[in-house]
DNA sequence: AGCTTCACG
DNA sequence: GACGTACGTGAAGCTG
């Protein structure tokens, strides 16, 4: 390759690349692809060379920012000796390691420079922003423009009326070309001050110290104020404000503020070792381009670059010096180590021809995907079913094919409180009918029955007749969306449904994260159907008709829609369980959970009512009190409940210190904020968080609680999700029994409401610990392993090991930092977060994490290893095979990518715990009946049982449910840790727990 | 309906 | 280099 020697003059454009930020650019955008691009076939990574490659080939084809360059360098940073280090040992000390990934990317970038015909430009001592400096000043002297290409804003202080910056567009930012108005928009002071304001403030990235107290905008302010850092720092003594002054006159500060200048002022004549003349910009070599860019397996960019440069790519061959185990050399010859991890899955095979014997499973669900969205769903075709005879044929035809969809149409969501209303069935897709119950005379155009005779109907008693053996035969398969609410409300009629299947389940098991699980949400996803709203048919609001007022008609399309729709998606989705692995997870985890949640809801829970009254009583007095004292305080009296006013009395009238801003702007009255103030002797802040308190209790609990006491029953019967979360973990809800207060002693009094029926007793059973114990079990770390082997506090241990102070007589301030720091760890530790948890600075926080992971490396390795996985797959596994999808985890926002890797590293610990107590729950009504006890199972709460048994059984009751509790793991999963359950038995839920 | 706050694990 | 920050939920009250 000959260098064409092009003098640089007016009229030449120079750019000036900064290659290594543009190194790290590529790499933070290729990890937010799909992995398959970021490999060669032998693992070589190559994503960040493929996105430079792509950018290269940009610049010399269009240039950038509108300019063609004449001239083009692209400049590295050559090794660690900057001569910045000699200056100052820490500059840029805590940089991170690069990514291992990115590594072996490093030589392949110079070698994608080569091959675009230029030469890389690296100098040992100077970094690459010198020799950035130094070229620029070079070519601006000769008349030259010039452009640098980076977004580091330490080059703005090059900037003049010859030399700009172009910040190419990243994933999250526009692209945008920095002139002076720029930089004073961003500094606060033109180019030629830039220096001087930040050697003031200093820069945290590269670790430049500055002055302590002052960032760009003080340091803007003051260096506006006397023109420049020497005649600020002549004149400091004159300084009004104590701090600035303090900061500006003390020698050791001035001193690091003078050393902050050196590092910060970029180096312009360093000696270079290829002249400006030598980076001339001509066409590259169109068969030693195509040559690398196959080696490098880039299959888009080889074919763009052979068509641009008029080459035949398939008579080139791969460059050998990149083939193989040759593109793995590193910097010095070694061969990097491939990272460990699975290849991506091979693409699905093409469908066979469809003889069902010979389709693997993923292709039949493929070949019935197709079919479904083929065969439009054609609500004509439905049938309302109005005799008996027409039902037994359908009977009769659900016999015959062994399975049958179903769904059940109601008064009212409420499972425990509903009418039946109507059945609707289906055999086959499009095949499907409506069996209406229980209809009355439809509404009219003003909603009102118009006293109408009822439509005709098979009557209710002989329908569930003939019904209940076909939901009941052992031979025929029911599916159903949701079956645990049909189950409920057909046991109601005294059918016990059984054997099932949930299409809601089986899409939970396949795809949690990745969308929800809505029947009209998986029509959309799955068979491209538009299903017809509820509210379309029985109305809503005040508009709300009810499922027994619609029209046969309409009710026949919608009702029997939903059983047609049920009964495609289950052909579409349960051969994908045995396609990818998730039929042992549906199985165990998924569909045993119906009918164990359906018969605690329907079991429900006493409320001691007398209780509940007496407390909200209690606490609207206490409340008045508070207000009134509140308003006293406050001088005026407003809306207590409103965080608006309370913010504009707080910040804006007292003009208090600490305002925080929430996500939408607006003055932050959170707990923690509160907190704060009362800490500082703010009674106003104290009184307002008391009066919360109660009011969250009344409202939530003691107010709210009564109102779901079931008039049957007269026992409140939760609902629980089984598929609401991305862990695993159920949620409840109407009323929410999962968030009973009990962290404080006003809270607790309302666990007293929760009481056994005479003669029984509450049973709470929970898991000790159960999250660290998975944590210690997944992360393999032999101290907290040998800690819950030998029955030691955790968090006491976890503190001597970090901080060297022995278990006995822990101080207990050194054991809840520890604590804190554990449950950290489960939630995708941050500084900051542990800061903000502890009220310590960012500083500290860090160091503790830093000493939690020396102390436990193997977390460490953990969190990087998940962290890695989500990153390349878009899914974490649990030890039980429950898979939690992140499909955003490729967001091209970095606080979000952020957010999701922690949620990847918290969700297979929280997901493990969630299978272990699932396993528990399937096998307990077995394990009890063996045990000849009639304890009944009535809430969980994560990691709680919570059970109703006879005074009598209770011992014997607790001796079960610990045994089943403890041995759920096995024998799909054998823990390293021992599991512990604490179970106890009193007349009520706070004093059971 | 969206936001804020707060109850739980 | 910048930017927001501990994981998972549901309910109530205010505001527009």
């Amino acid at each position: 390759m000959s260098l064409t020697h092009q003098p640089i003059g007016p009229g030449s454009h120079v750019f000036l690349v900064d290659g290594s930020s543009f190194v790290f650019r590529a790499y933070f955008q290729s990890i937010r692809q799909d992995a398959k691009y970021n490999y060669r076939a032998d693992r070589l990574p190559t994503g960040a060379v493929r996105l430079f490659c792509a950018k290269l080939f940009q610049f010399v084809r269009e240039g950038a920012a509108g300019v063609m360059p004449t001239h083009l360098a692209i400049i590295f940073d050559k090794s660690e000796n900057s001569f910045r280090k000699e200056i100052y040992p820490d500059y840029k000390a805590h940089r991170q390691e690069p990514p291992a990934d990115l590594v072996p990317q490093f030589p392949l970038m110079r070698a994608a420079v080569r091959a675009f015909g230029l030469l890389p430009i690296e100098q040992d001592v100077y970094e690459a922003d010198d020799l950035i400096a130094t070229y620029a000043k070079l070519a601006r002297a000769r008349g030259a423009d010039v452009l640098i290409v980076s977004a580091d804003k330490d080059l703005m202080q090059l900037i003049d009326d010859k030399v700009s910056m172009y910040d190419p567009a990243s994933g999250t930012r526009e692209e945008r070309r920095i002139g002076y108005n720029e930089v004073i928009e961003y500094f606060g002071v033109p180019p030629e001050k830039v220096v001087d304001v930040q050697a003031l403030a200093g820069d945290s990235t590269d670790n430049v110290p500055g002055a302590k107290g002052i960032g760009v905008k003080t340091a803007a302010l003051l260096i506006n104020e006397y023109g420049d850092l020497d005649t600020l720092l002549a004149r400091a003594g004159s300084i009004k404000q104590p701090k600035r002054r303090e900061v500006l006159t003390d020698p050791a500060s001035v001193a690091l503020i003078r050393t902050s200048q050196k590092l910060v002022k970029l180096v312009d004549d360093a000696p270079l070792e290829i002249s400006l003349d030598d980076l001339g910009l001509h066409q590259p070599d169109g068969k030693t381009l195509v040559s690398f860019l196959q080696a490098m397996e880039f299959t888009q960019l080889t074919r763009r670059a052979a068509e641009t440069y008029g080459v035949e790519a398939n008579e080139i061959e791969p460059d050998p010096a990149f083939v193989g185990p040759a593109g793995w050399r590193g910097r010095n010859g070694e061969v990097a180590e491939a990272p460990a991890q699975q290849a991506p899955a091979a693409p699905a095979a093409k469908l066979p021809t469809p003889e069902a014997g010979a389709l693997t499973p993923a292709a039949l669900a493929e070949a019935r995907r197709e079919e479904g969205v083929a065969t439009k769903i054609d609500r004509s075709l439905y049938e309302t079913v109005t005799t008996l005879e027409r039902l037994d044929a359908w009977i009769a035809e659900a016999f015959a094919a062994g399975f049958v969809a179903m769904d059940t149409e109601t008064t009212s969501l409420d499972p425990m409180s509903c009418d039946l209303v109507g059945v609707s069935l289906a055999t086959a897709p499009g095949r499907a009918c409506y069996i209406p119950l229980r209809h009355v005379a439809s509404a009219g155009p003003d909603l009102l029955g118009g006293g109408e005779p009822p439509p005709a109907q098979i009557p209710f008693d002989d329908a569930i007749a003939r019904l209940k053996p076909l939901l009941e035969a052992r031979s025929v398969l029911k599916i159903a969306q949701n079956m645990k609410y049909d189950l409920l409300v057909l046991a109601c009629c005294g059918v016990d449904v059984a054997p099932i299947e949930d299409t809601m389940l089986i899409s939970y098991a396949l795809d949690s994260g990745r969308n929800n699980h809505g029947l009209d949400e998986l029509a959309k996803k799955h068979l491209g159907h538009e299903c017809i709203p509820f509210a379309a048919v029985a109305g809503s609001g005040r508009s709300f008709i009810g499922f027994a007022r619609v029209p046969l008609d309409k009710a026949t399309e919608y009702a029997a829609e939903d059983a047609d729709v049920a009964l495609r998606l289950w052909r579409v989705l349960k051969p994908r369980l045995a396609a990818e692995h998730m039929t042992s997870v549906y199985e165990t985890l998924e569909r045993p959970m119906v009918g164990v949640l359906a018969a605690m809801e329907r079991r429900g829970v006493a409320i001691d009512r007398n209780i509940l009254s007496r407390l909200s009583g209690e606490f609207a007095q206490d409340m008045a009190r508070l207000e009134a004292e509140i308003y006293d305080l406050a001088g005026e009296s407003f809306n207590l409940g409103s965080p608006k006013q309370l913010g504009d009395i707080l910040f804006g009238r007292m003009g208090l210190p600490g305002a925080k801003k929430t996500a939408t702007g607006a003055w932050s009255t959170s707990a923690s904020v509160l907190e704060d103030l009362a800490e500082s002797g703010n009674t106003f802040a104290a009184r307002i968080l008391d009066w919360r308190q109660l009011s969250k209790l009344k409202s939530t609990y003691t107010d709210a609680l009564p109102g779901f006491v079931n008039k049957a029953t007269n026992r409140v019967h939760t609902s629980y999700a089984l598929a609401a979360t991305t862990t695993g973990r159920l949620s409840s809800s109407e009323p929410n029994l999962q968030n009973i207060p009990v962290r404080n002693e006003a809270g607790r009094k309302i666990r007293k409401a929760f009481v056994a029926e005479p003669g029984h007793a509450l049973i709470s059973a929970d898991y000790s610990q159960i999250e660290l114990r998975l944590l210690a079990h997944i992360a393999d770390i032999p101290q907290l392993r040998q800690a819950f082997a030998e029955g030691i506090d955790i968090h006491a241990k976890t503190a001597s090991e970090m901080f060297g102070v022995p278990v006995q007589g822990m101080p207990s301030d050194v054991r809840r930092r520890a604590k804190a720091i554990n449950f950290g760890i489960i939630y995708g530790i941050s500084a900051f977060g542990l800061a903000n948890q502890l009220g310590i600075p960012r500083e500290e926080a860090a160091a503790y994490i830093k000493r939690y992971f020396e102390r436990f490396p193997g977390i460490r390795d953990y969190m990087d290893k998940t962290k890695r996985l989500v990153r390349e797959q878009g899914v974490v596994t649990t030890i039980f095979g429950r898979k939690c999808h992140f499909p955003r985890i490729g967001s091209s926002n970095a606080s979000e990518r952020a957010f999701f890797e922690r949620a990847a590293i918290n969700a297979p610990i929280q997901g493990a715990a969630a299978d272990i107590i699932r396993r528990a729950m399937a096998r307990m009504d077995a394990a009890l009946a063996t045990a000849g006890c009639s304890a009944r199972m009535l809430m969980q709460v994560h990691d709680e049982l919570v059970f109703e048994a006879p005074l009598e059984e209770t011992e014997t009751t607790i001796a079960v449910v610990k045994r089943v509790m403890e041995e759920a793991p096995h024998p799909a999963a054998t823990l390293t840790v021992p599991l512990q359950v604490e179970a106890r038995a009193a007349q009520n839920w706070d004093e059971a727990h």
